[in-house]
RNA sequence: GGGCGCUUAGCUCAGUUGGUUAGAGCGUACGAUUCACAUUCGUAAGGUCACAGGUUCGAAUCCUGUAGCGCCCACCA
């Protein structure tokens, strides 16, 4: 065995190696030589954004997918990994507004259009970034079917996907308070949202009766934002209260505006909080709007877009928000309105993507009805996804974070669908750019083909897979499509299928396994099971494995922004990817992971002890040009040493089967480590020189069996932790049916 | 405020249904080594299993409570 000599060093060997696997065609399942009948092993890949780089995070997450998917490979299944990349609309409009910052442009300045060629040609050059990455990692993904969320295809999918939900009933336009970011000019989803502490104040305000009740002339209510109140339109306070049971139904004079505004009973009220009566502002605050919805209380906004104080305020309009907070409180302090302030901590909402506080306002959005409780014979998306896993049919593992999920869906409200950003799907709505009174029935032609029209708000539209070529309105004006995009996590929902040949989706959906972040439970994985419910009829996946969060070594997150985040790539420069992969998958027991860094260290030196170890067998065996023969090579036990390390591997191995098989990664690469470090080398390699100098032809010869037989079992075991150092390896053993790689071969 | 999880050797963590002397990697100490590997081998030190009760013949493991830490959810203006 000349080729295998020194030290083991990964780095030539990795890429060598990376090389001829994609060289091969094995990452493809439709190359691999399985029976017809043989069954599926599917693994969606959860997308990594076209920003992304490499962080541990992703190492972990995309380690254990390889291990499943190679595991899965060897045992004989029809086994695809697909890979792909989300266009990740906010985040990635955010970085090349910044990279254009720096040349001194601005998007408007740009345009529209001009700004999304930007976007793709930035995307075209770094948008494949992690890909690369990923690859050195050892990733055995089909990269022949690598597909990107706004490929034409999946582009054509998720507009199918708007056109169905309208026709279904489950898509409304309406107004509403959302989260609005005024620095990134678009609506957030509940779930874009982060939270920082503030130090603020509460303010206690008089508000004065219309008329006197005994000697009660005012109530006071408590506020951490009195800029609203100039969109004030109620104070509620809760029904059960008894010092404000009387006042239910009076009218109070709003301060500085002078409008009269009611008092109200709401349960949403808490009594021990301030005084116990809220004010009302249902432009401005998700709860009151709600409050207001079952009030019908008149919504009078009072703060724009770009987040400044609008014509409502009066002499207050145009400053910002926090100005006028300002110029208010000193007013009310002049009218002797003001009772008290006081410190107050609380959590504001910023954008998760440039940290800009949120400003709930009210605005014109695209809803997907979500909600469990009004059935339209159908059951709903969400008690659809919620169904799934209740009944078993989609097992989210380890089953202590299905809770998370029920509670998500249960309480779930409709999804705000749209974003006034530029990089995304663009809705497939047409406007009527003459906006025509009234409209008779003649002027209502049938729809062509799949359309919807509609005239809800006197804006007509018409809901179209293509550009009508003539208005159906007016029947001359050129129709123009809505500026609104789809939410990023719109078009990922639809991951497992949108984008795929009708071959594939024949084959391969659906598939088997989702491995992924808990932090995406709801936002993606709960979207997935709906829609695959909604589109294709089958759920898109039966197991749900979520792998714990890599955490610094003192527990806090690891974070870009925080720079805590540490490189994989570094490791795996330094160590190799077998050795990087290894400490992962060591440590990586479920629970949350500390970092410690010497479990690569342990790793590193493992893919040398298994190099050297495979250097003896090898050296040992080929004078005589011993080979062995499988799956049934004659084996038989002559010593008790013998028998001692043939049982010991058995067990070994189905453990890890066992352990595989239950989604548990860490244990097995343990149990294989103790076996073939303890009681192969450190024992049996030891006796076996002794074996070897007897003067036995039969016992030397049955030992180099034994040998060569548990070097090639110990191979496949580790292959999909290690895979790289395990197919050099492999490429070394004289095997009468040899496969042209490990990776292939029979477990 | 609610939920979930964690607390075991100096560090990072295992410990399956309760059952003898509680394990691993790293680190530490001492020793070995021309024979696959110094990225090695051998030996050793090191733990009142967070704390307090309880169940039991027997508890790191089950129950109750307390404390600390982490994460998630929630409309406390």
């Amino acid at each position: 065995m000349e080729s295998i000599t020194g030290a083991y060093e990964p780095k030539e060997t990795e890429s060598k190696i990376y090389e001829k696997w994609e060289k091969s065609g094995y990452f493809n399942p439709d190359n691999l030589s399985v029976e017809k009948n043989t069954k599926n092993y599917v693994v969606y890949m959860p997308l990594p954004n076209v920003t992304g780089t490499l962080h541990m995070g992703h190492a972990l997450n995309n380690t254990i997918q390889d291990i499943v998917i190679r595991y899965h490979r060897m045992n004989g299944y029809r086994t695809l990994w697909l890979p792909g990349t989300d266009h990740a609309g906010i985040a990635t409009q955010f970085v090349v507004e910044k990279e254009l910052k720096k040349q001194g442009i601005s998007r408007f300045e740009l345009g529209r259009e001009k700004f999304i060629e930007k976007v793709w040609e930035w995307k075209n050059k770094y948008g494949n970034t992690i890909i690369g990455q990923l690859k050195k990692l050892g990733v055995s993904c089909d990269w022949s079917r690598i597909r990107f969320t706004m490929d034409e295809a999946y582009a054509k999918d998720v507009q199918n996907a708007f056109l169905h939900y309208y026709e279904r009933g489950l898509l409304y336009r309406g107004k509403r308070v959302v989260n609005w970011c005024p620095r990134c000019g678009t609506s957030l989803s509940e779930l874009e949202l982060e939270y920082k502490d503030e130090k603020s104040k509460l303010w206690y305000i008089k508000y004065d009766l219309k008329n006197q009740i005994s000697n009660l002339k005012y109530i006071t209510v408590a506020t951490t934002r009195p800029e609203t109140m100039l969109g004030d339109t109620a104070v509620a306070v809760n029904p059960k209260d008894e010092r404000y049971k009387n006042l239910i139904g009076k009218t109070l004079m709003l301060p500085i505006v002078h409008r009269e505004i009611p008092i109200i009973a709401d349960d949403a009220i808490d009594m021990e909080f301030g005084t116990g009566a809220v004010k009302v502002t249902p432009a401005h605050d998700m709860v009151d709007f709600e409050i207001g919805e079952r009030h019908t209380l008149e919504v009078i906004q009072v703060i724009n877009e770009r987040g400044k104080m609008n014509e409502n305020a009066g002499v207050y309009n145009e400053m910002k928000a926090e100005e006028a907070r300002e110029k208010i409180v000193e007013k009310l302090k002049e009218e002797g309105l003001l009772e008290k302030e006081e410190e107050y901590d609380h959590r504001v909402a910023i954008c998760y993507r440039c940290g800009h506080v949120i400003e709930p306002i009210p605005s014109l959005q695209w809803f997907l009805k979500m909600s469990m409780k009004d059935t339209s014979g159908k059951d709903s998306l969400a008690k659809n996804a919620l169904d799934a896993v209740k009944s078993g049919k989609v097992k989210i593992i380890p089953n202590n974070f299905e809770k998370k999920y029920f509670d998500w869906l249960e309480n779930i409200r409709d999804w705000t669908i749209s974003r006034q950003i530029w990089w995304g799907h663009q809705i497939p709505v047409y406007f009527c750019k003459n906006k025509l009174e009234s409209i008779s029935k003649s002027q209502f032609p049938m729809p062509t083909g799949r359309q919807v029209i509609s005239n809800e708000d006197k804006e007509r539209y018409v809901v179209s897979l293509e550009k009508p070529k003539m208005c159906p309105f007016c029947k001359n004006c050129e129709m123009e499509q809505s500026l609104d995009v789809l939410d990023t996590w719109f078009s990922s929902a639809l991951w497992p299928f949108a984008g795929l040949s009708e071959s594939d989706l024949r084959n391969y959906y659906p598939g088997t396994t989702l491995i992924t972040a808990r932090d995406i439970l709801n936002l993606w994985v709960a979207r997935m099971i709906y829609s695959g419910i909604e589109f294709k009829k089958e759920l898109p996946f039966t197991n749900v494995f979520i792998n714990g969060t890599i955490l610094t070594k003192d527990g806090k997150r690891m974070s870009k922004s925080l720079g805590t985040g540490i490189d994989p790539l570094k490791y795996i420069d330094q160590y190799g990817a077998d050795a990087t992969r290894f400490g992962i998958m060591w440590q990586a027991t479920g629970q949350d992971i500390r970092w410690d860094e010497t479990a690569i260290i342990a790793g590193k030196k493992f893919a040398n002890k298994l190099w050297n170890a495979a250097r003896f067998v090898l050296t040992n065996t080929s004078p005589n040009n011993i080979s062995i023969h499988q799956p049934n090579p004659h084996i038989s036990a002559s010593t008790e040493a013998d028998k001692k390390i043939l049982s010991a591997l058995e067990e070994m191995k189905k453990s890890v089967e066992k352990d595989i098989e239950e989604f548990e990664f860490s244990r097995p690469l343990h149990t294989a480590y103790d076996f073939f470090w303890h009681e192969f080398c450190d024992v049996y390699l030891e006796t076996s020189k002794e074996q070897l100098s007897v003067k036995d032809e039969n016992l030397s010869e049955n030992t180099k069996t034994i040998l060569l037989h548990v070097l090639l079992s110990s191979l496949k075991i580790f292959h999909p932790f290690i895979p790289f150092v395990t197919e050099e390896i492999y490429s070394h053993i004289p095997l009468e049916n040899k496969k042209e790689y490990l990776m292939i071969e029979v477990w």
